[in-house]
DNA sequence: TCTATATAAATGCATATGCATCTATCGTCA
DNA sequence: TGACGATAGATGCATATGCATTTATATAGA
């Protein structure tokens, strides 16, 4: 196994500096707008995508970056906000369907200019198009397996 | 205010992706070989490349990416375990001095390969040299102020 | 059909984090 | 000197997270 050369370890370190940053300002103008932190966003963005026959927990589990019992934990919070409703799955016991509602879809609409602002701030006013292209494309590259 | 682009809304999701990849595999690798967490790893190291005079604690906040209040438990987590020695500090008497033991240099020394086998895993093996290099830059433009 | 194994989701408990505040000391200026 | 705002660091309390386990149901195999 190759040590890691110099270089791997300033894309690792700036990495990491530019997703606390990106991060920590997006919390913290959430806060600021007594908006819920970005977590609920996501989610509630994933459920607004799946329509009116809503998603299976184990399915928004895939796309956002929690563990089971975390996001067993943020429907838990999601649903005493009113911004979910959970139905009990015909199809299977063990199972539930989460949907978002209106005062859901209404509070994600209220935080995406917020969460847009600091995008547009940190990225888009310092990428050119393809320098953004090209950004995207070599961190899609080190997604992959 | 524009918009960011839907090229900026990608970036940003690929580089919290990769973030969340990397900082988990870490973690777990970490956990694996019976090591501490990440964040023990980098204070270490500061306090190892300060050398023999330690550093405030103030110093060192600036470095981590954590609150200092987080810096404050950090420190103390790190001093029950004998890795680090905590010295009132002769100019100010608010403050205090802190430097790493032989016992902290040591684990440190331990976390390395674990650590960096991820980074060469996730980054070395998946950039050339001139990609890596160009990423390191990219990252770079985009934490200036 | 009966049993074993796998999967969906929740939860008890220990630990970590965020927030606000507190204590102590420092530096400044009247 | 002494009063005041600023800085270093710690901490009480509420909330969040990680880990292991639990409950319930589904699926597969003898």
């Amino acid at each position: 196994m190759n040590q890691p050369s110099k270089i791997v370890e300033t894309v690792w370190s700036r990495l990491a500096r530019l997703h606390h940053l990106v991060l920590s300002r997006i919390e913290a103008d959430l806060k600021k707008a007594e908006l819920p932190p970005l977590g609920w966003y996501d989610a509630l963005l994933e459920l607004e995508r799946a329509g009116a026959c809503g998603l299976r927990p184990f399915e928004l589990e895939q796309q956002l970056l929690l563990p089971q019992y975390g996001l067993s934990r943020l429907l838990q919070r999601l649903e005493v906000a009113e911004y979910i409703m959970r139905w009990r799955c015909e199809q299977d016991g063990r199972g539930q369907v989460v949907s978002i509602t209106d005062k859901g879809r209404d509070v994600r609409k209220q935080m995406w200019p917020v969460y847009a602002a600091v995008l547009q701030d940190l990225f888009g006013e310092k990428l050119d198009d393809q320098q953004a292209e090209q950004l995207a494309e070599r961190l899609g590259q080190l997604l992959q397996k």
